[in-house]
DNA sequence: CCCGAAAGTTAGGCATTGCTAACTTTGTTG
DNA sequence: CAACAAAGTTAGCAATGCCTAACTTTCGGG
């Protein structure tokens, strides 16, 4: 029994690893179409000087990973064009946006201050499972009940 | 003034990306030290094929990053022989260990079912800032009150 | 004690994600 | 409209983190 035990317990490590290593796959695609949807949003389209900028990398490498991100079907863009999201992209925004807001809303909620929540939900948002998430949302129905 | 705003909003985004590509960069160390410590306290040894099953990739994928480990001062392992921490993979295992167990306590305490818990705290645990975790902390204390 | 299986290592390959440096394109402005 | 600055691209490099395949080492049972 010993043996079977300790091959279970390896063996949902592995998962719970390989989910990780997943979620980090299509992290960065997250946030760029994530950041891609708040500029189109707020400036009406999106350039590789407002990612970079906003990314906190170079140039070269946002357009290195908007090529990527063109090849997996998530945003479409002619060369020295801006930048737009397909519609599985802006689908992706979405999901994103909203778990980003609702683990924000949720940190501050807790008392956490709201720039310190805007960036650890960075980090936190790519992480969460659908159930975290529920637990999220009823704690914050929750807190705004209690509040009216 | 908007061109100023904008720049500060750029900036703050640009370093909150900047922490969590930080926190990747330390992540899969943590992840390593945390079960290696498991291990040793469990099974009085790490060996690499307890790894590998552990974390769900190959022998080879395992060896190699030990060796990144070493380099970084943070285990030491003679050749086709068990792994040890030093003295900082010990306090960084301890200090990943902690975050852990809180992020998962605290998940449950929302009502997450523990397997899950356990599951998404693996991913959270690298991205929460010591602000959000005291809010975790002095959340599950209100919990245990209330349950006295 | 030796020999085969299990464990560990090495070599070589590949995608991702970042960089710098050198280049081209675009668009503004004098 | 020409020239220049800003934006974007390309090429080439490096570290990470994963793999397979081929090799070596270790160790326990016959």
């Amino acid at each position: 029994m010993t043996s079977t035990d300790d091959t279970d317990v390896a063996k949902r490590h592995a998962e719970r690893f390989q989910r990780v290593r997943d979620a980090h796959q299509t992290e960065l695609a997250e946030d760029y179409v994530e950041l891609i949807a708040d500029l189109i949003a707020q400036t009406g389209e999106a350039r590789v000087v407002d990612l970079s900028g906003r990314l906190g990398v170079t140039n070269a490498t946002v357009t290195n990973t908007i090529q990527r991100l063109q090849r997996d079907g998530l945003v479409v863009s002619k060369p020295y064009r801006a930048i737009f999201l397909t519609e599985k992209g802006r689908d992706m925004a979405l999901a994103a946006r909203d778990r980003h807001m609702i683990v924000r809303d949720f940190l501050c909620s807790l008392g956490v201050d709201p720039e310190t929540a805007d960036a650890d939900a960075e980090g936190i948002e790519h992480h969460v499972s659908e159930a975290t998430l529920d637990a999220f949302r009823r704690s914050l129905v929750a807190a705004a009940k209690r509040r009216a």
